[in-house]
DNA sequence: CTGTATCCCCAACGATACTG
DNA sequence: CAGTATCGTTGGGGATACAG
């Protein structure tokens, strides 16, 4: 647990405070978490089948996270009747759909400098030549 | 630094590959990220000014993120001529530039379900009760 | 004015074993 | 099937002293 009394949680608290844009990059930091957004959103919205999607991340993580996404009320969890063992699925809520074009949209703009767009400084026009 | 070997690095790496999402989220990922981004849009484009925008950040953290923003290319260093000790000024690149408004819609995300936007699941259409 | 070097602490990620 | 419990490791945030 993080304490309360540390100059960490304090400066975590007041940029909360401050604008909801530093809570919202809070809710969606999280190494999977856009990747879990993203293939509920097309209906994998079973456990196993995020698993299957993100073989890489042990259930721990997984759980992990998706508790984390149901905290910040992105996702909700609801139990399939008349299953033993009971299946649990995943749905998102309104905030998660409406939080899916943001992802696209960030995606967007990485893949497009990511692909060889020109950076510049509007400032002053110049080209910057990356290594 | 991170081990090349590690699953960590592999598995982050995995992510980068599959979408820029993850990778966009990577690059604003970062407790002051958004709000420096912000205030140099705004024009403090100074290291003392940022300062006083954020009072608590300290020295160390605020050269830190400001690395991995350049890094990033999303925004540059430029010195002032003819100044002692030396200026700098932080601009942002186009690619910064373009980076504001999806912070924007981050932020109005965030905001409008704090301000009380209610809570439901597209898929059964129930309204969720949040503690 | 704009940093770097150093050290501490905690939280996130990950691996594995176990459970209703 | 969908988790929890536990533990090891690493990286980020922070404080402070110092430097070009």
């Amino acid at each position: 647990m993080r304490k309360k009394e540390s100059t960490d949680y304090a400066n975590e608290q007041s940029l909360f405070q401050l604008c909801e844009r530093n809570s919202a990059i809070n809710m969606i930091s999280g190494r999977w978490k856009g990747q879990i957004v993203y293939y509920i959103s097309l209906g994998n919205d079973r456990f196993h089948l995020l698993q299957q999607k993100l073989p890489n991340i042990s259930e721990a993580v997984l759980a992990r996270q998706l508790k984390e996404l149901e905290n910040h009320a992105i996702l909700v969890k609801r139990e399939i009747p008349d299953t033993i063992p009971v299946g649990i699925r995943y749905l998102l809520t309104n905030k998660g759909v409406d939080l899916v074009p943001i992802l696209d949209s960030l995606c967007n703009w990485g893949k497009s400098y990511a692909d060889g767009k020109k950076i510049v400084v509007p400032a002053d026009n110049n080209v910057i030549d990356l290594g």
